[in-house]
DNA sequence: TGATAATTTGACCGGTTGGTAAAACATTAC
DNA sequence: GTAATGTTTTACCAACCGGTCAAATTATCA
């Protein structure tokens, strides 16, 4: 009897773990691609080398699948402002989150658009987790800055916009690699450029949240 | 006679004139939230305020609408880079071109997003914009920031790293919106969010483009 | 005013889309 | 081995998509 996927209360078989997998990463590429709305089942479906109503077997709807593909990366996506450590020095943490958020625009792209376009397009399936789970961390984190700024150890500055800011920066080299790739030319397309971004990121932001002597 | 709208050589109505700034604003509304693949022509059309076939009389297809739009958009929307002055004191020339990114994303946050969404989906329309005029652009005022380095005018760094991380930050408040309002808060989200983020980025850049006296 | 050209509309078309039904096929448990 | 369950496929559907057509309507101007 072949009881609908929602049905189906626990145990998966080897193969549902192996044809999910198949699945969603099929559906990264598509949805990081084109956005919820430019990406097509069938499209999912040739990347992941199965029959539409095959893959419709395992998820039920387009929706379900952007939403278990949502689900499985934003978690691990925000592992690196979690690591984000307030007993640790302040420059240094600064410098490794900038160089692991730009880690990982080199190395998980895909996933890196997949919000992008998800956000640029209103977030309409994430705003639940943008208000909440996320906002409640970059509040923890923003905390910690603050306190840092104010026992001076990093310049004075707002937290919620250098947060945004070292997000951009480093996203950027994932979410607009073709421009950046168009503007570099040919020769400086290589993985060379992460290094160079790297090195600049990391004199920008620790320069510029150096204290300034004022009044010594 | 209909003649078809390419056939039309010269002189536009001043109908024509008005229903085709209709039908741009309402593009840039639809093509600016969806993407191109995700926007259908009903929903301009419906935006417009008019019939899809009224719609098609005045653009033949929807890559002709896309097209005009990226068009029009294009050029003003490098208006602030091309601003920049090499004459000019290098680190107001950098905090002013700061600024009026920062208000074009404020201003003109569709516009951001409409480009946001074509780099974002690959650029399948704009690749020889990028490669040509754009590069073009950056190439040269990558060459005024190199020298301004050079000169000892502002810190040593990768002019185009520079210029990247000037567009990410800024753009980021157009194109990530919904995020930094969600991550902000209710009371965060008011236009006050742009004078802050102006305020953090003219510190950040200009503290970080600082001299570092290293041997004097 | 009337002729002419410009604009707008409703009906329509072939292809694509998300999704379903049912039967064929494969796997597993006994 | 066989029965039960899990998986895959073929055929299909209604809604939607980009776009066409011809007729109806409106604006322009002599």
């Amino acid at each position: 009897m072949v009881l609908p996927r929602a049905a189906r209360t626990q145990r998966r078989t080897r193969i549902q773990e192996e044809k999910e997998e198949l699945i969603l990463e099929a559906a990264l590429d598509v949805f990081a691609t084109h956005g919820f709305r430019g990406s097509t089942i069938d499209q999912i479906a040739e990347v992941a080398g199965m029959s539409k109503p095959n893959l419709l077997y395992y998820f039920r709807t387009k929706e379900a699948m952007h939403r278990a593909l949502i689900d499985r990366v934003l978690d691990s996506w925000l592992d690196p402002l979690r690591e984000f450590d307030a007993e640790g020095n302040p420059v240094s943490e600064i410098r490794s989150y900038i160089r692991r958020k730009l880690e990982m625009a080199r190395d998980f792209p895909r996933e890196s658009r997949l919000f992008a376009n998800e956000i640029l397009q209103g977030a309409p399936h994430i705003e639940d987790e943008l208000k909440g789970p996320l906002k409640t961390l970059v509040d923890e984190k923003a905390e910690v800055i603050r306190v840092w700024a104010k026992a001076g150890k990093i310049a004075k500055c707002d937290p919620y916009h250098l947060i945004f800011a070292i997000w951009s920066t480093t996203q950027h080299y994932a979410d607009f690699d073709v421009q950046v790739r168009g503007v570099l030319g040919e020769e400086r397309s290589g993985d060379g450029r992460f290094e160079d971004a790297a090195r600049f990121l990391e004199q920008l932001f620790v320069s510029g949240l150096e204290i300034k002597e004022e009044s010594a």
